[in-house]
DNA sequence: TTCCTATCTGCGACATATCGCAAGAAGCAG
DNA sequence: CTGCTTCTTGCGATATGTCGCAGATAGGAA
């Protein structure tokens, strides 16, 4: 048995073939894959999941999610992107311009759950963010060639 | 010319027949709309939007949102939901209990967008969060009968 | 091990969301 | 107002994501 299985056993959650390959997969896949990446990596790499149905990887994404193990990136327009949470609650700061996705953890994650809570007694726990913004590299480029070109941003 | 004709052209957008009744509509609904209701909403009360196409509904929210007009409610399983955004910048807090929607304001987002700049010189603007949780009457109501049931939050 | 029940899966239908392309409109210059 | 360029639209095809149901499976009880 896995650590991904012994994880999702600890969750309260049945440890079932597809919930248990998709978990290998993005544990075994360290990035942002998407549905049809992970259906990919099955196939290729897991012949017991042949047959797992597409819809089954979308509920085992789902469950696993619900249990924390895995965070969803469901960005802008982009496919929804999924990946193995081994942090227990990182977050992701998402470059508009070069598409980077650099994972972080952070300190104000917390002070937004109490000011939540002291303001209007409202109790969240603050699992994952995904903030889209400019990284430090790509701002460094704009200044340079930056003429203002439009206001479309 | 409208308010939200105004508010199109000032972001740099086109003024378009989607654009612009998408905006009416968003605008004269407060509450958080999905593409469907936002549809009929045009059918019914705006006979010149008649033949708008779904795919044009969605890039005109599309361009609104990327013009920080509006802001989009991507819940987790549910269906994205849409709200035009007068007050330009407020966060929401979705109860997982009750499915209220609260729109609040947070200090604490000035503090994550401060953090995020200091320790990864990465520049972002937090426009909306969308926080999940239990509000204050449900966690009354769950106190109550609780007997701890479960554990599948 | 065998049986039992709650839960999960695969399938296929459906709903939601995106995309490429040719035709059409917006907005600027003259 | 007219003509021109660029951006946007509608259409239809396709991709992404969800759901209901009958049959299969996990995991606990005996």
């Amino acid at each position: 048995m896995s650590e991904t299985d012994r994880a999702i056993r600890e969750s309260g959650l049945r440890r079932t073939v597809p919930r248990a390959v998709v978990a290998r997969v993005l544990e075994s896949h360290p990035g942002h894959l998407t549905v049809g990446e992970i259906q990919e990596h099955i196939t290729r790499e897991y012949p017991e999941g042949a047959g797992i149905a597409r819809s089954s990887v979308y509920r085992a994404l789902e469950a696993l999610e619900g249990a924390g193990l895995v965070v969803a990136v469901r960005g802008g327009q982009e496919e929804t992107r999924f990946e193995w949470d081994g942090d227990h609650g990182h977050h992701h700061l998402i470059c508009d311009d070069c598409g980077h996705i650099a994972e972080v953890s952070l300190d104000a994650a917390r002070s937004l759950e109490r000011e939540v809570q002291r303001t209007h007694g409202f109790r969240t726990r603050v699992r994952h963010l995904a903030l889209r913004g400019t990284c430090a590299p790509c701002r460094g480029a704009h200044d340079q060639r930056l003429q203002h070109q439009g206001g479309a941003a």
